[in-house]
RNA sequence: GCUGAGGUAGCCUAGUCCGGUAAGGCGCCAGCCUUGAGAGCUGGUGGCGUUCUCGCCUCGGGAGUUCGAAUCUCCCCCUCAGCGCCA
């Protein structure tokens, strides 16, 4: 949510802020937001001295009771203001109802350095590392690769749980828990504190962390009950201190989640993303940190690095995009997303997104930072992103470290978490 | 799931039966004192709106009764404890 003091002192550079995103809805919502908040403040001044006026005959009336004086008249008086009262609250509810719908509605606004563009087409590229593997033959598709090796089961798991589920089997398990212990390790090394939040969460903290398109689109509810499994460990880790207080001192806060994410993510099954690469389940290890605002954009290349960091550690080429205007989504501020370099698909696909969500998220679950019991408390900022999502990252590995033979080989940086195991093959029983 | 007890400011607690406009402690901030620290003493402490230093709000949330609600009535939410079930 933008602070609407904002709205207030700075109104066309918001303007000018959400015309970037080329949608006219959004400067639809500034106007009523604005318009809201203008008779919102008169509407409330009125309330207010509607209360200030019952207020004191209520005062009266309890003294001239203690003194043993007739309240008759007093009564008779103060009996004519809840009404008008009652009439100018409801009011001065609508308006602000009104304004904080429109409000919320309302995408964060953008860092000046996201390129302007329309579609992912637009993300500009500002970093690559490593060589393109070039294209091979006998290269299959990871998913094959793996159903070949014996280590996925697509058809079984589709009958039981549908399309976009998988069942992974034998070695490429332990493949996945390396790449979850190694990214981890990783940002051990760099300060953060490891968390295994809760995979489920109630929906008022949910509507703290998310668009509220995601509801209908993204996020699978549990029947019956207000819980919703978590899309990404980042959602839980965000609502992690709702409505408190964060002690300055303390930040930044790095959190490192450890999580399993589900996803309906309605349409888009391309060729391309048959396999494990796009589905309903899947771990991921993700960064979090709570910072004051003057340190988030530091923050942001912090996590960029890490990141980039895990990938290189792998050996697999890569590129970095800073995600434009019409890919980066409503809550952050400004997007880098890491793809990674898919040799079979000789194309570089998305396996990394790291936001800078600025105040927004922290706004609506109602975090502040400063001292407990003083003035002049200031909204923190929120950064999240992927550290490795395992499902893209064996995806990943897959393709870049086949083998005409069908082998994989394992990333060296992953063999002492598999025993020194250095490749994967058919029918090999696990360690 | 059943039964019971609770939710008061950053934290802890009083007030609730019997309606009169949130008391106290801790923490924190400032000052005094001190070589310094601590202790002690004094004052302060949240949010919104105003910029007229004044008003309003804040007792889990909402609705109602009333001139007036933390307090009475109704609805809802959440937490804890015991029991039940359980990896």
């Amino acid at each position: 949510m933008i602070d609407v003091e904002i709205l207030r002192n700075a109104p066309e550079k918001v303007e000018e802020n959400l015309a970037r995103r080329r949608n006219p809805e959004y400067l639809r919502l500034l106007v009523v937001a604005r318009e809201n908040d203008t008779a919102w403040r008169a509407a409330l001044r009125e309330a207010d001295a509607l209360r200030r006026r019952r207020n004191e005959l209520s005062q009266r009336i309890a003294e001239a009771r203690t003194a043993g004086r007739a309240t008759t008249e007093l009564e008779a008086t103060a009996k004519a203001v809840p009404e008008e009262l009652k009439r100018v609250e409801r009011r001065e509810a609508e308006l602000r109802e009104a304004r904080d719908a429109a409000l919320r509605r309302l995408p964060n606004l953008l860092d000046d350095s996201v390129p302007y563009g329309k579609d992912d087409s637009d993300n500009v590229v500002v970093a690559t590392w490593g060589e393109p593997t070039p294209a091979e033959e006998w290269r299959k598709p990871h998913g094959e690769a793996l159903e070949a090796l014996g280590m996925v089961e697509f058809e079984r798991a589709r009958r039981v749980s549908g399309a976009g589920f998988y069942y992974l089997r034998g070695t490429v398990v332990l493949l996945d828990l390396a790449l979850q212990r190694m990214a981890l390790d990783l940002l051990l090394e760099r300060g953060f504190e490891p968390a295994i939040p809760p995979f489920l969460l109630r929906r008022t903290p949910y509507e703290g962390v998310v668009d509220l398109a995601d509801f209908e689109n993204v996020m699978y509810k549990i029947d019956g009950d207000d819980l919703y499994l978590i899309a990404t460990a980042e959602h839980p880790l965000a609502a992690l201190y709702q409505g408190e207080i964060l002690d300055e001192q303390r930040l930044p806060i790095r959190l490192a989640g450890l999580s399993a994410c589900f996803r309906q993510e309605i349409g888009g099954h391309g060729v391309d993303q048959k396999g494990i690469f796009r589905v309903h389940q899947f771990t991921k290890v993700e960064q979090f940190v709570y910072c004051r605002p003057e340190d988030s954009s530091r923050m942001h290349e912090e996590l960029r690095a890490n990141a980039e960091e895990v990938f290189r550690r792998l050996q697999i080429p890569y590129r970095v995009v800073n995600v434009c205007t019409g890919d980066v989504g409503t809550i952050a501020a400004k997007k880098y997303d890491l793809e990674a370099w898919f040799a079979r698909q000789q194309a570089y696909r998305e396996v990394v997104s790291c936001s800078n969500c600025t105040d927004y998220q922290a706004r609506r679950l109602g975090i502040r930072m400063g001292k407990a019991g003083r003035p002049g408390k200031v909204v923190p900022h929120t950064l999240n992103s992927t550290a490795v999502a395992t499902s893209r990252a064996v995806a990943a590995i897959v393709e870049q470290y086949q083998r005409p033979d069908g082998s994989v080989e394992v990333p060296k940086v992953l063999r002492p978490y598999l025993g020194g195991l250095d490749s994967l093959r058919a029918g090999a029983s696990p360690p």
